[in-house]
DNA sequence: CATGAATGAGCCTTCATTCAT
DNA sequence: GATGAATGAAGGCTCATTCAT
């Protein structure tokens, strides 16, 4: 198994994914761009479908990976919830296409492709969950609001200004300072008073 | 131009739209479900991409004229945002399937429908823009937010939650409840203290 | 339903299969030959295979139904069994694509296509087997041959001539005088002494 | 040139032809059974079609081999025709693979199969006709039936027989009653009076 | 206006064959 | 010789759109 050739597809797929859409996509763009045969695309993934969910389980591991290692730096949980927002709006403009998978492809696949659960994406949620529940346990954050519902709010926010962002051709806002008003809201909103 | 055959095609799409994806969707299946003939959808309608976005400019209009009808009749605007957040999820319930194209197909079309700009959807942002700012003006919100941001920030809240709400099958969590943490951490949030 | 159009596809298929055999025939070039689209072609038939099946089940029909009025006609056992072999004969002559299709394509469709039972190539056999049963019963035919295996020979004989007739391009041989003489053996093999 | 080797894909391409029909057979899947890569099929074989031609012209040897020597030993032709029915019908009990293939994809193969003429299958069928023409000769048969149409009838009564036996799931009829049967037949048939 | 049969371009996928190692 | 990853041409099938009735 070429890792490397496989990693290349990936990377093709992203790019393709995000600048197309995945129905709009075809796969032969996808093997051009990596520089690989229409057929070896199928050497390596089973069908368009597993090129997209592999791309959700795979390339979402880095990026859980080193968010895990931010906020294992951070040490009150109000940090943290701040290192969550500013560290996925720094995503969104380091890797924009990814970004663009995990905003809009994603929603999609959980519903369209066949049987595919998003289980990488629930992690990612489930940390913003863990984060909020620990400030709660220490006294930080109110004991009124779900982590389950949060997580959801949290990411909501992010997400929606990272869309924006994305999809903004000319003079887009300043995501440093979304990542800013985002958490002031958001601190504002949770800290216990 | 025959109006009620009209309709009748968009409400027919929307469902299909909504129960399978813009892209799986069939304009036959469509038809058949709106009683006419695949022909006469070309006679209403332009193409395929048309159909969704005459739904997302029709079918808002009585959407955000409810919700506009909605906050004239709130006095604060903490009052103005709590009827956003429970109004919207109540569109959720009571319309899943427009709930469903609004916030899955929605984010798609602006990317890859042609020359689509999504203007309705802006005029439903830009109410919740408007009651944050009017909050700003009468001295409840607080000032350094920007509205623009705001919205966002809201509508991505609500929205995630509405999906999530949307794409579970089973033990679906208490929009209600849903609504009501919304509100409190954002109003929290937001509150000028 | 138009059953011009359809048998106008069924009628090019036959003579696309025949030439080419049913796995190297495309389905483009049967459409062509009827002068339709590629995709009518799957109005009338689900795909490839039914196609194939479509003409097993339908063109059958009036090839045994002809011979059965054909055999009606005959007073004798010997005498059918005699029409049987001319009648078959005089088909590899007159349809010689059909012909193709039932000797060499059908062998392989009951193995190869799934679920196909071959219904109409059994119904085939039994008139053999009918017509030998008979001049049993009437004294005719010796009683130790079993008309289930009969109708095995009979056939074997008669369509490993046609096959031999139908791959040979040149100086072919002459069809009615291979009917006399698998008449000649096969009756005098199988009168009672 | 490693004969071993050559063989060992020779038998495997005999199975999977059997199994899947010479279009479905992958070659993949030949030399995996065979224990070989993929590649190596070509340094023995030029194509898939010669893969099955070879079949056809190197497996037939020995048949026609051990059919010649049993033919031998054998006085009059009436004993030998009987010989080549149940030495057939043997085979196709103890090579059911290799039956299948002659049975089946032989009859295509000289049609479809670029050049092939099929000069073993040629040889087969000689065999059967010059043990009737002997008969004619030593006054056993009669004269009215030409050998190279005899050879046909009887191939075919044999085959078709075998084919039924070779498809047949279950119940399968019992191949020593078939070869005594066409034996009936065929000798009375055939037999000088 | 309405119909729905017909169109045919387009795409995913397969697999015989090649070739660098 | 042997390998098996890579190739890329080819084809079955779909479906948005058209148009004769």
């Amino acid at each position: 198994m070429d890792t490397i050739k496989r990693t290349k597809i990936l990377k093709a797929a992203i790019k393709v994914f995000a600048k197309e859409g995945f129905f709009n996509a075809k796969v032969e763009q996808i093997a051009k761009l990596a520089g690989v045969a229409t057929g070896t695309t199928y050497l390596y993934f089973e069908n368009k479908d597993d090129i997209l969910i592999s791309i959700f389980e795979e390339e979402m591991i880095p990026i859980i990976e080193s968010m895990r290692i931010a906020l294992s730096k951070k040490e009150t949980a109000r940090e943290k919830i701040t290192e969550i927002i500013f560290n996925h709006l720094e995503m969104i403009q380091e890797k924009p296409d990814m970004a663009q998978l995990l905003e809009i492809e994603l929603r999609q696949s959980s519903k369209f492709i066949h049987g595919y659960q998003g289980t990488k994406f629930k992690e990612y949620l489930d940390i913003m969950a863990a984060a909020f529940a620990e400030g709660q346990e220490n006294g930080e954050f109110r004991e009124d609001i779900q982590p389950t519902i949060f997580k959801q709010i949290l990411f909501g926010a992010i997400d929606q200004l990272s869309i924006n962002w994305t999809l903004s051709k000319s003079k887009k806002i300043d995501l440093k300072l979304c990542a800013d008003q985002i958490a002031a809201v958001m601190l504002d909103g949770i800290t216990n008073k």
